[in-house]
DNA sequence: GTATATGCAAAGGGTTTGCACGGTT
DNA sequence: AACCGTGCAAACCCTTTGCATATAC
């Protein structure tokens, strides 16, 4: 059942108002899985030409404190959003070919499960982003340590 | 052990040279146990007031492309840099009050071994910081869903 | 001596803000 | 009618870049 199927009770309820604009940006992030403010907006703009950009990151803003989207940072540049309604999922960032792969969220249930336990601290999985290496990336080590005059 | 003994070695070892600029901001990143580029920077000058901002960016990069600190996205903000010889700490960042705090990397490693196995995916611990609601904010519900009509 | 590193200043992303207008309630 | 939301433009923060000079090798 999609959380963001009664998003305008959801948005009324907090004290928002309901606008055209709210409506379109919620609906973009659907349709993009992942989405910059950026991405947002040209998509955004696809259906209503006007919207601003200022307008895309006060209405993600709204969005997020009213649970209907999450963001999590991704890379170095903007952050990623997401509608809530997609099963929680961690992004893995390779950090060298700079490859994003999104994994089912359940696997850091254990982990979350340790963080509750010994520090009260109560997870945003889907705000998750892992850096490392990936698989291919891990394989070609690229001149690791030659720890000698060159 | 610190890595950071024979920095100088392993700045040349990657075809680096040494410089003071090179050894003064690593030492202050050791100095500022977290530090943003801009907070490095004036510990910087309090010995060397000519260094410049962007020199601070091009040596973080290049330390870090060694080895010898590295860096986690914690907020929105400015990254925050560490020495790598500082034992591995993870940051659990609060969502609502914005408090930072570091806790034990080995807790993780469970975690960790499970993206091994199964992804194939080497996680770098130190850069992860998980976000989500500390044990104060998580009591204090904040009129969590009213879910009616204002 | 030569290539690399630095300082400076300007440009570049991404995000926020002030203000007047327009739309929702 | 009152207030909230929007568009626009400017300001803002953080980071990168071009270029001339200085420095490590």
């Amino acid at each position: 059942m999609s959380v963001t199927e009664d998003w305008d009770r959801r948005l009324r309820a907090h004290g928002f108002r309901i606008t055209p604009q709210r409506q379109l940006v919620l609906e973009a992030v659907e349709r993009l899985r992942h989405g910059t403010p950026e991405a947002i907006l040209i998509e955004v703009q696809r259906t209503a030409s006007g919207v601003n950009l200022s307008t895309v990151y006060r209405t993600l803003e709204v969005l997020e404190d009213v649970g209907l989207v999450t963001h999590a940072h991704i890379g170095h540049g903007a952050p990623t959003y997401h509608a809530v309604d997609e099963h929680v999922h961690i992004h893995l960032v390779c950090g060298r070919c700079h490859t994003v792969s999104s994994i089912d969220g359940d696997i850091a249930s254990p982990f979350v499960q340790l963080l509750r336990e010994q520090y009260s601290f109560e997870t945003d999985v889907s705000h998750m982003s892992i850096h490392g290496l990936c698989q291919e990336c891990k394989s070609k080590p690229v001149s690791i340590e030659p720890d000698d005059e060159l």
